[in-house]
Parts: C-alpha cells; structure tokens; sequence
RNA sequence: GGGGCUGUAGCUCAGUGGUUAGAGCAGGGGACUCAUAAUCCCUUGGUCGUCGGUUCAAGUCCGACCGGCCCUACCA
C-alpha cells in the first residue's frame, strides 16, 4: 500500500470558484477518489490561500477587516466544492498558527543555508493609501513607444520590460493619485546557489516533459535570479521575525500552506507531520495549473530542500479551461461561477466531461456546450445507465443467477480491462480512461440486443435465460460503475443501491455478483436539458460587476471638481420630488426645435404623461421607446413654445452628446416610486 | 523578442516508423420497442497545416515556413 498527500493550489480568498478552478480540483479529486478505491492510503489537503494586498483592498472595500472577508470567502469555496464533491482530507488557511509555524521553520533553514540576501529596492508608493504599489496597481506611459495607459512592468503594446519607477505619468489605481518612487529593504531568496540541484531535480520525471523543457530553456539556461520574497508593511500576512516591518510576500507562505494544513489534519487524526512530509515512504503529489509552474518546480522545492521536507514526487500541471475555443468571458456568459452552474445542472455532468477531457499533458481543455450535452446523453444516459434501465426491472422479483452466466466471456474481457484503465487514471489520462470504459459499453448493449430478454420474458420457460442475460448485463453495467467511481461517486452509489452492494474498491470489477437480489430501478441520471445550459449562461451575463479581484475603476475627480456637492438637504427635503420609473412609449421628433423630443411616458395602466426632454443631441426617437427612465412626477406643468410638458426625465452629463438617461435595473415596474 | 505546446473527418479527439489512417458525436439509410426518442445494424465523410529532408517504409523522426493557444519571474 502507497501512502500518498496530495493537493491541489490553494484558491485565492479574493472571488468565487468558477468552473476554470474545477478543472484542478475535480482532476485532483478523482485521481484521489482513484488511489482511495485501489487500496492506497491518501490524504487530500487544501486550503484557501489568504494573505496579500488584493485581499486587504477588497476587505478595504467592503468596509470590514480581511479576517472577516477569508472566513466568508472560505465558507463559500467548501459549500462549492462539496456541491461538486470534491471530498478534501482537510480544507484549512494559509492565515493559522500551523503555517506561521512551518513559514518560521523553512525561513530559519534558508537563514542558515545563507540563502537570504537584503536590498534596498525602489518602489512606487501610493501616499493617499499609504502602500507600496505592486506593478498591477500602476498605470501609466510606456518609456518605450509612450502607449498610454500600460502596466507598470510591461507594455502591452510594445512587449517593453522596465521598472514601475521608469514609467512616465505613474498613477496609482487605489486611489487616483501620483505616486512617489521609495526606496524599502528587501529580502531575497538565492536560489542560483540551487541551481544544479534544480536541473536535476526538473528533469528527473517528477514534471510533464514539457514543463521540464520549458524550465530548461527559458529558466535553468541562466542564472536564477534572486527570489523578492518580502514585501514592506503594511501587508496582510505573516511578519518576518528578524525584519520587524517587512512580511513575507504571498507566494512565500501559499505553498507552505500545503504542509501547515497537513499540520492540522495531523494534529486533529494523531498522525505526525513528519511521517507525511519528512518519510521517503510518503509521495507527496502537487496538482496546479501550468501558469504556476515555477512557483512550484523551481522556489518551492529550493525551499523544501533547505529545509529538508519531502520533494514533491510527482507534480501534475494542467492546462486552462476555454469554452467554445474563447477565454472565459463574463460578458458572453462563459465565466460561469461553481454556485451558479449548481443552480441549473447535475454536478455529475461537469465530473464526467472534464474526465474526458483530461489528459497526463500541459493542454488547454475546452468546454464545448453541443458536445458536453452530447457526451452526457449518449455515454452516460444512452449506453451506461441504459444498460441497468433496460434490464433491472425484468428480474426485480428473482433477482441475479445464483451462477454467473456463460457470456461468450464478455465479463472477462471487463475485468481484464481493468489494469489497464487503472493504469491511465494513475498516469493522470483520464480521457484514455474514459475511453476504454466507453468501448466497454459499447459491447454491452448488442449483447442486451442480441438476446432479447423482452422476448425472453415473453416465454415462461425461458425465465431462466431471462435471468442469466440480464445477470450479465448488470454485472457489465456495475463493472462500468466501478471504473466510473472514481469520477462519478454519485453514479456508483446509485448502483450499489440497486444491487445491495457498496462499490467502494477497484478489485469488485474482477468478479461478478450473483445471487443476490435486485433493487427497483430509479432513474441515476437525468439526461442533459440543453435549455438549461442556456439559462446559466444567461443568468451569468449578469453577474459581471461582482468578484472583480481589484478595483478596475480609473475615475477622474474632473466631473466632481466642475460641478461641486450642493448645500445639505433634509430627508423631507428629498422626498418632495416624486420620482417614478416610466416607460417611454411614444418618442418623437419636433421638428421645429432644435434640442427637444417630445415624449409619452407611461406610468403604467392609463397613466401617461407628454414631456418634452431636451435631449435631442444624444439620443435618437427610436432607440428611446420602450426604455425605462426616471422621472420627476410632481413637476408643475409647463407650457412650452410646442405643447405642455407635464414632468422632466432624470439623466446626467454635461450636454450635447454626452447625455446620459437613468435607468431602472431591470425588474422595475413604471409608477414605482423611486426613493 | 525569448520559450513551451499545438495543427488528423463537419465537431471533439485516438493513432509504440510497418497492410488500405481510426473512434465517438453530428449527417444519411434501415431495424427494434426492454429502456430517460434510449438501443442495434449498415453507411457518407480525410491531399493527416504547407514545403523540403532522413528512411526500404513518415500522420509518426528532422528542418523551415504558415496558423492557433499559453508562459515570460514583484497579480494571485
């Protein structure tokens, strides 16, 4: 027995899993669910990643401290990933006292190896709030080509590398404000001196081949540059013990996490860390995204020999989810969050297509809507679920053959299968698997179809071949179940329930079950409602202003400063305008006037009003009817040079083209009161 | 700019240098009725991105080119 820990990368506090970030940890959580049913003792850890600057933003933001904001955030990634059922071990915090703990141990080791070098670095720092700006938060003018509005460490549009300091025009995009170049102290891993030992170590077959190229030709062919692996105060984080005001910078303390959080599955089973992160018995297995490979292949393991914790055995990387060839895109709807695709499909659905999907290879994997309702229906529903749905009842009352059945040596050929897919899921070729599981299937259902059992039940003499046939294929259909398991639990406990048997090892697909009785057959799986595929990427087109990871919004103060805040009003005040939703049911031109267009709203039922809006520069007639608008009911009538305008609609800018008409979100019913 | 990966049927992908390049889905035709319009049988469909090289033999190895995705260290 193999005595496995594996992890996958801690999700980042800071926004909702969505169904890119379940591609690692429904890979992950059916390699574990595999290595569980095949015998191996395996601890599944992970952990939300809790510490740095964009935490403390949004905690900023959001009016409360970054403790409160994690433990929420924390909350919801455990209520995701169990609707996924993805079954962790321990799901812990980079932000414990384990982690602080570890975090000292390595750093101490790293002092001692004289790992660690100081320097002073410049830095552009925001005065307004009071913070270092990481590259991210500045924008500004690229010394290179002078494209505006870049990063503050390379051009998007002329690929030009520099320091934020050499940017020309640095804003700061936390408060608005210029920010001035500081000079902090900073401390830096040496990871060259590791050098030889991380050439070895990446090309010794723990990576995929092409990770270890890509390490090779673009890292390990020059010296490593020193690692900046402290960040100066205020950070959200842990502070370094011998540089009091400087904290170790995120991706310092994130992978750390991995061993902090297997400290506290220790502590709570009576296991010692030591056995699982310090034992050449233990395989330590890292599952992460290959955008996040270096942090892994090349400080992490600096770092875990220094101190000298076990080398990950084996990292799996993976590739990026697309959907319909495209990024993930919220306003096409494809940013699809866990929570919202639980509200409308079977999580079971999303387990299955990623598997066949996946493969032991750094690729991209891509969601196709047609072909992920396809491979559901057909695989799933069509041939596997099929095979016990077109059978079970005919032998309901007497149950499987108390003697497996000859036939034609069809449960053999299952069961020697077995290794080989075993084999596959080991290796992390999931979709290989799933391939093989699916050639299976399609032996079983002309096996139903050349023996008829609906005409054998025609004939009671024949209850006994009756019997047999459907024996076997039930026996075909839990073998499936069994090699399924590992990605549909949900699917293999359905079986079990059906045969009065718990599918829980890889060994049961070697032999058959007989004798036994048979449970009434209930639906395991409901076919893919196309209909709703739609409806959640409907529903995620409007979610786009939520969960963005960093304030996005550059405001100018200039509107502000030309129109200055107006003299303090009362409540009652405010109430004296009555504000109404309208809908603007008629619009049209006057063609003597140069500014307004005339307007019928609807305040629902009869109700309506004539205004005239002088808003003729920014809008045409015919884009206006039907809209909701805002507006000032109680209005005393007045009489124009055209008519008699009975209200005003409420919109904002300076005139001219830049008119802008409030609208009510969507659900707002005309005549409701606006306050 | 440098680097990694990738290009095979309408779609998604298999294809350890060795017959005439395969599967699933989709398309076409038929059968069946036990099953969630599920299943079964037959069938249409390909200059393996392009050009060149190595070889008795190339989808497979090598090179160049064209296209796509991604990474490029202080965003996690």
């Amino acid at each position: 027995m193999r005595q496995l820990l594996v992890t996958s990368a801690l999700p980042y506090a800071n926004g909702p899993i969505h169904i890119g970030h379940l591609v690692e940890y429904l890979q992950t959580d059916i390699w574990v669910r595999f290595q569980k049913m095949s015998g191996n003792r395996c601890t599944y850890i992970c952990a939300d990643d809790t510490h740095g600057t964009a935490i403390t933003i949004r905690a900023q933001a959001e009016g409360r401290s970054e403790e409160e904001l994690i433990a929420e955030v924390s909350e919801a990634h455990q209520r995701d990933f169990s609707g996924f059922g993805i079954e962790f071990d321990h799901y812990g915090s980079t932000n414990s006292e384990e982690s602080r703990a570890v975090c000292h141990e390595i750093w101490t080791a790293l002092r001692k190896a004289d790992m660690i070098k100081e320097e002073e670095i410049d830095q552009l720092f925001d005065t307004e709030k009071g913070v270092f700006l990481a590259d991210r938060f500045v924008r500004g003018t690229c010394p290179n080509c002078g494209s505006t509005d870049q990063p503050g460490d390379n051009c998007d549009k002329c690929n030009a590398t520099y320091s934020p300091a050499d940017l020309i025009d640095p804003v700061s995009t936390l408060s608005g404000t210029t920010p001035e170049i500081r000079s902090a102290k900073h401390l830096f891993v040496q990871i060259e001196k590791l050098h030889g030992f991380l050439n070895d170590w990446t090309q010794s077959g723990t990576l995929p081949s092409e990770s270890a190229n890509y390490l090779k030709n673009f890292f390990l062919n020059e010296p490593l540059r020193d690692w900046d692996i402290s960040r100066p105060g205020p950070y959200f984080g842990f502070e370094i013990p011998d540089s009091p005001g400087n904290y170790w910078y995120v991706w310092y303390d994130a992978p750390i996490g991995y061993i902090g959080t297997t400290k506290q599955w220790c502590d709570a089973n009576g296991e010692k860390l030591d056995d699982w992160w310090k034992s050449e018995n233990t395989e330590v297995h890292h599952f992460i995204g290959k955008d996040i490979q270096y942090f892994h292949t090349l400080f992490w393991p600096a770092m875990l020999k220094t101190a000298g914790f076990s080398l990950p055995t084996k990292v799996h990387i993976h590739g990026f989810l697309t959907v319909d060839g495209e990024k993930m895109s919220k306003s096409r709807g494809t940013f699809i969050e866990a929570a919202k695709y639980l509200d409308h499909l079977d999580p079971s659905y999303l387990r299955y297509y990623y598997a066949t999907r996946l493969s032991s290879r750094v690729e991209d994997l891509d969601l196709n809507p047609e072909e992920f309702v396809s491979k559901i229906n057909s695989d799933l529903v069509g041939k596997v679920v099929n095979l016990a749905s077109r059978t079970a009842k005919f032998i309901q009352n007497v149950g499987l053959s108390s003697e497996y059945p000859d036939d034609g040596g069809l449960f053999e050929t299952f069961a020697a299968k077995g290794s080989d897919i075993s084999e596959a899921y080991e290796a992390g070729d999931f979709s290989k698997a799933m391939r093989m599981i699916m050639e299976l299937a399609d032996q079983a259902n002309p096996f139903v179809e050349n023996n008829a059992p609906w005409e054998l039940r025609k004939d009671e003499s024949k209850a006994q071949e009756l019997q047999d046939v459907c024996t076997v294929s039930l026996n075909l259909f839990r073998t499936l179940a069994i090699y399924l398991a590992p990605v549909l639990p949900e699917l293999a406990i359905k079986a079990g329930e059906l045969l009065g048997e718990e599918l829980t090892s890889w060994d049961q697909a070697q032999k058959p079950l007989t004798g036994s009785a048979v449970n009434k057959f209930k639906h395991m799986m409901q076919r893919v409602d196309p209909a709703k595929i739609e409806a959640m990427i409907e529903e995620s087109k409007q979610v786009e202003t939520t969960s963005t990871t960093a304030p996005l919004f550059e405001d100018s103060g200039d509107a502000l400063a030309a129109t200055p805040l107006g003299e303090e009003i009362t409540i009652d005040d405010f109430l004296k305008p009555d504000l109404r939703v309208a809908r603007i049911i008629e619009a049209n031109e006057v063609p003597e006037a140069r500014k307004l267009i005339q307007l019928t709203l609807s305040l629902g039922g009869d109700e309506t009003r004539n205004v005239f809006a002088g808003i003729k520069s920014a809008y045409e007639p015919g884009e206006l009817v039907g809209r909701l608008v805002v507006m000032v009911a109680n209005l005393a009538p007045r009489k124009m040079k055209f008519g008699v305008s009975e209200g005003m609609i409420i919109a904002s800018g300076p005139g001219g083209k830049d008119i802008f008409l409030l609208s009510p979100d969507e659900g707002a019913v005309p005549g409701q009161r606006v306050g």
